[in-house]
DNA sequence: ATATGTGAAGAGGTTCACAGCG
DNA sequence: CGCTGTGAACCTCTTCACATAT
């Protein structure tokens, strides 16, 4: 079933599902968490819970990793925790750089939960002359002219993008040409990488922007039958203006 | 507040898909950029590279809005930035309070995107009686004891959660009781909320540990072939241990 | 008796490819 | 002709429900 790879000559059997992998991180927390309390074993309805989904959906997830658990029992805590650790490559060591040590560079850097998980700041840089020795979290910052030098002798190749949005793509393709094939980006850019580059986003604004139109919409909801009637007199608005946005023209003059 | 509201019943016609408008904030950002470049339209190819996605899917997810396009011409940029700030709510203002002013809670207040598109910094709340009064990014941190206060006051509907793992579920349930019916939550926790209130959270660990699931794949790749005959020998141990795991035994001594 | 593992059905999202309009 | 808008095909992810194992 479902071998249907259209990229990668395919390690076939291995293919994890993208939203799968995305829940592992979520899971191990858990899992930590229960370990820590020296709990054995743990249910796949305990275990969802923790974790904020839902129990059919872990047992899938967790099928994709083959057969950890135990019928009317659960699942062995600390098994788990050493599988879904070697699945996400958390058993070895992944040397980080962080570009860009501003208010955020500097919190990222501070963030114990990076640490806490196979991952090392190798190193912190930053584009401010000012900036460099002085020590972050521990760490001194180091000039931008030393980036290739330390992605290389460091071998690293995760690097987080904590610079302003004009500087990020310059920065990228930088830690691109050094090495880097995995980028984490806090920068508001979308970032132009060769193939085999992967490159995930972190947006504040954005974020914040969804949970606006859900808010507006919960708003919205309580003249929900206002806005019915409403309607009728867009559907008149549109047959003189074939543009068939659903309502609100723009408040002052408007496009040809 | 308490809307007991279960799911919508659906405002027809306006259903507006969820991975659609969670897009809708990075057209908005590239179509901002046309404009204060004074470019007057854009053609669906030409927006979705600057958004960094492929123009059916931009053409699909404005289709939901509606007919805002001219065929043979394009988008008009004005115009598309005016409908979409609408959809999501950005037309008017929303008062924000950020809980936690430490390193990223900080960063957040400072950070220009905030403010930009029609969210304001209503108030920085911290436990930590030594911040009070000091300021941040030109707003003094107020004290824990005045989160209800500020809440109403202000009427604030969106709070970001910005302390430590440990008191995020806390802060959370104050917010809620106070009103706030949206969170972004950037503490390492799954948040308990009622129905009715929307959380996104934004994980720093989480993103890198997906990274490295893929770092560890391309690396694995390069020994594909030699993965290949290991499976013959992984078979083997698979009909000893009806355990199916597809590989990788844990380090030190296991579960029965 | 109890909880996993998984086919199968369903929902949601993406991509294709072209009709339709300016 | 050029570019939008969109049905339809396709693919991925989620949920259901129950056979299966301990």
């Amino acid at each position: 079933m479902a071998t249907g790879r259209t990229h990668r000559p395919a390690t076939r059997s291995r293919g994890i599902p993208e939203a799968t992998v995305a829940r592992l991180p979520l899971y191990l927390r858990a899992l930590t968490a229960l370990s820590e309390r020296s709990v054995p074993t743990v249910s796949s309805e305990e275990l969802a819970a923790a974790a904020g989904v839902n129990s059919a959906k872990l047992r899938k997830d967790f099928s994709y990793l083959g057969s950890y658990g135990t019928r009317g029992v659960g699942y062995d805590v600390e098994y788990l925790v050493y599988q879904i650790s070697r699945e996400l490559g958390l058993t070895q060591d992944w040397p980080v750089v962080i570009v860009g040590i501003g208010n955020l560079g500097a919190a990222l850097a501070n963030y114990g939960g990076f640490a806490s998980r196979g991952f090392r700041v190798a190193a912190l840089i930053d584009a401010d002359p000012e900036m460099a020795g002085k020590p972050v979290a521990g760490i001194p910052v180091q000039h931008t002219d030393e980036l290739e030098k330390i992605i290389d002798e460091n071998g690293v190749s995760i690097g987080v993008i904590a610079t302003p949005a004009g500087a990020a793509q310059q920065v990228c393709e930088r830690l691109v040409a050094a090495g880097v094939t995995s980028i984490l980006n806090f920068a508001p850019t979308v970032l132009n990488v060769p193939d085999g580059v992967d490159v995930r986003k972190v947006d504040l604004s954005i974020e914040l922007q969804i949970l606006a139109f859900h808010e507006q919409r919960k708003a919205g909801e309580e003249i929900a039958e206002a806005a019915e009637a409403a309607e009728a007199a867009e559907a008149a608005r549109t047959a003189r203006d074939p543009r068939k946005g659903p309502d609100g023209d723009m408040p002052a003059v408007m496009p040809a």
